[in-house]
DNA sequence: TCGTGTCAAGATCTT
DNA sequence: AAGATCTTGACACGA
């Protein structure tokens, strides 16, 4: 089988290699004029926009296909301090040439909106935000021009004292969701709340792939075996290629936290549970070290017997 | 230049 | 009912 692998949002492997930049509310209202106050906002874009292009190039060059977009390509883009602006259009051309290079080298790009993106929770306000940054992912998909294979990966959200009736209300919103959005989103199993079998059971039944992640199922798990319901999460993906997380756990008091780079004894013990579904698949590494661990944990796996490196990012087993 | 408090957003635990 | 904590990377300010 074959294993990409791939790294999240930031490049440390190229000086400047964040995307990330941004501004506070506070200080952004401490321009008078609001036109200046949205020029800066352009301005971090444009430097954010410019940093991922050459993110993009540089992951193609190393042949790194799995990548995450970070969500703060725009800054504060779904604040109320920004509302009305037109990011798609002011940045045409930039969003374009990022979407060309993805198409170009057949990357696989996603984006995983943080955590105060639920659609779950019970105030409508909390749904409605989530609503728009939804949006404000898909318009940014949209505008590089990448079609539903360009993802969004979301958890479940809140369990509310009512994990039965959460998961329900999910499902509702989910059905509701314009298909823009809907065909977009894929689910994570969460280190606290809602376990790999309950993800897969949700996914099997809205028809949706599910993004297993290792660490958080070693956190919350009911005791379910991952060899038993690999085969099944696998599934949710179709003829798609499933992707799953990987990190390892920072040895500290909290086990949640994810530690700069990836134990290789660990990944090998993935790699032998994954082998009896003798399917290809993809693996977002999450590390702190981003790339570098990315390249770090290749090298140990030069070493490992059964282990067949096809170039700086993926292997066969 | 370096260290530190703070940051749009929610949920949940603690007091 | 209010406050602390979780978690992440980076800004912004002050030493």
């Amino acid at each position: 089988m074959r294993i990409r692998l791939g790294y999240v949002a930031i490049a440390l492997g190229i000086s400047q290699g964040s995307p990330n930049k941004t501004t506070t509310v506070l200080n952004l209202t401490k321009i008078k004029d609001k036109k200046d106050q949205l020029s800066k906002l352009r301005r971090l874009a444009e430097e954010n926009l410019a940093t991922q292009l050459r993110v993009m190039r540089y992951n193609a060059a190393h042949h790194i296909q799995v990548f995450r977009i970070t969500s703060q390509l725009i800054p504060l883009a779904t604040h109320p301090v920004a509302f009305g602006w037109d990011y798609c259009e002011d940045f045409r051309s930039e969003l374009l040439a990022i979407g060309d290079i993805v198409k170009r080298h057949e990357l696989r790009v996603s984006a995983h909106p943080d955590h105060f993106t639920i659609l779950n929770s019970p105030l409508e306000h909390v749904v409605e935000a989530a609503l728009a940054d939804l949006r404000y992912h898909v318009n940014l998909f949209e505008a590089m021009e990448l079609g539903a294979e360009a993802k969004l990966v979301l958890h479940v959200g809140g369990l509310y004292k009512d994990k039965a009736q959460s998961i329900e209300r999910f499902k509702v919103i989910f059905q509701q969701l314009p298909d823009t959005i809907r065909e977009r989103i894929i689910i994570e199993n969460d280190d606290k709340s809602y376990t790999a079998k309950d993800v897969l059971t949700l996914c099997q039944e809205i028809k949706t792939p599910m993004v297993l992640d290792v660490h958080h199922d070693h956190c919350c798990n009911e005791g379910i075996h991952l060899e038993d319901i690999l085969p099944e999460i696998f599934a949710t993906w179709g003829s798609q290629i499933p992707k799953i997380h990987f990190s390892s756990a920072r040895e500290s008091a909290n086990k949640r936290a994810h530690a700069d780079h990836i134990a290789v004894d660990e990944f090998l013990i993935f790699l032998n549970i994954a082998k009896k579904c003798n399917r290809d698949f993809d693996v977002m590494i999450e590390a702190k070290e981003k790339d570098l661990a990315l390249f770090s944990l290749m090298e140990k796996l030069k070493e490992i017997s059964g282990v067949k490196v096809i170039n700086e990012a993926e292997i066969e087993y």
